[in-house]
Order: structure tokens, then sequence, then C-alpha cells
DNA sequence: GTCATTTATCATGC
DNA sequence: GCATGATAAATGAC
């Protein structure tokens, strides 16, 4: 099953015991949505320029170095996409728009 | 010059501009006269958004607004709830 | 995984 | 100054 390779550096150091989804107890309602900071969007969006989809293992690096779940940065890539399929769609009808435009 | 380019496309960031009287009538009649699962389907949105010459996206967009601020107002705006109606009630009698 | 949605926040209109 | 449309986190159906 997969290959043998994970190395999985330091994995047993718990870097985001701050910063779990649970943050203490049971939360019991919808978790209010945080707007993230420049630094953290910037991060995300250069991981995002590399691959679309994020591995495991960078998953976990990330989560680490911005303080967020790997839960959150998971949803992020998720979001991420639809928004990029979002703003494809757009190009291409404006690019409909123009091309009508131009003919008129 | 690439950066403007890209603030067209990629950023194309709100710059907000209010729909057209008609078009909130339109989506306020539909909106109120479905308020027991104002959930137009994808065929319903489509349509709207042709009458109302907006996008589909928009459409949805309207409707996510619309909802939840409908539910933040318990008991307010039950004018205009009252108004629609009456609206579609005097449509249906015709 | 996608995708419609809920919710809070943002940016603009007026 | 809020009303309103669009976007950014977060959830849930499938």
């Amino acid at each position: 099953m997969t290959h043998g390779i994970p190395p999985l550096p330091g994995r047993d150091i718990d870097c985001r015991s701050s910063v779990s989804d649970s943050p203490n107890q049971e939360s019991k309602g919808r978790k209010k949505r945080k707007p993230y900071t420049r630094y953290q969007s910037m991060v995300l969006e250069n991981e995002f320029l590399n691959s679309s989809y994020i591995t495991r293992q960078k998953r976990w690096e990330i989560s680490c170095k911005l303080q967020l779940s790997e839960r959150q940065v998971k949803v992020w890539f998720q979001n991420r996409r639809m928004k990029r399929k979002k703003l494809n769609e757009r190009a291409k009808a404006r690019i409909r728009d123009d091309d009508i435009k131009d003919v008129l | 010059a690439v950066m403007i380019l890209r603030s067209r496309f990629l950023d194309a960031r709100r710059k907000r501009r209010n729909f057209s009287k008609q078009a909130t009538e339109v989506l306020n009649e539909y909106f109120y006269s479905h308020l027991s699962n104002p959930y137009p389907s994808e065929e319903a949105k489509e349509e709207l958004a042709r009458k109302c010459q907006i996008t589909v996206s928009q459409v949805s967009n309207w409707f996510g607004n619309k909802r939840i601020r409908y539910k933040k107002n318990i008991g307010k705006a039950q004018e205009e709830a009252n108004m629609y109606a009456a609206k579609t009630a005097a449509a249906a009698a015709a």
C-alpha cells in the first residue's frame, strides 16, 4: 500500500496543539468564519501555484507554518479550486463578449 | 501592464452595480412566492437570469443573500412579504 | 474529491 | 449611514 516513502521528519512534534479544530472541549456550534491574514493567504496562494492539489506532507508543513489546522488548509485548497473554475468561466464569457464587440 | 490585465480577470474584484428595479422585482416575486422553499433549481435560475439580464452566479448570490438577510429579520420586512404575496394572489385570481 | 450552501466580511452605491 | 452585491471561510450532501 502506497510507497514506504513518508519520511515524516519529527512527526511526533505537535506543533498545532494550540491550533486544533476543536479548540477546547467539543465546540458545539458552527465555527465562526475568520478571514486569514495577508501572510497566510500569500503562502497558500504560492503553494497553489506549485500545485492545485496539496500533498499530505506539505499540508502538514503549511498548517504548522501558518498556525492553521490541516483541515483548514485542505478546505482552502478546495475553495481555491472552485474559485479558479469560476474565474475561468468568467474569463471565457468575457472573451466571448469582447469578440462580439470587436465584430460590431 | 500585466498587473492591470490581471486585475481585470483574476481579481475581477467586486465592482458592485445595483440590479435594475425590474430585475429586483422579478427576483423578489419568485422569492416570496416560494417562501417555503426558496431554493430555485438550476433551470429556474437560468430563466431568472435571462429575465433579469444577469448571470446565473448573480442569481445564486442574490438568493443566498436574500435567504440569510430575510431570516435575520424575523418579523421585519414582512411588509415586503405581504406585498408580494398580495401581488401573486392578484395574479392567480386573474 | 466536487459543489451548493451558510455565514461573516468586504467594497461599493447612494 | 445603511442597503446591496460579491467574495472569503466553513459545513454538509453526495
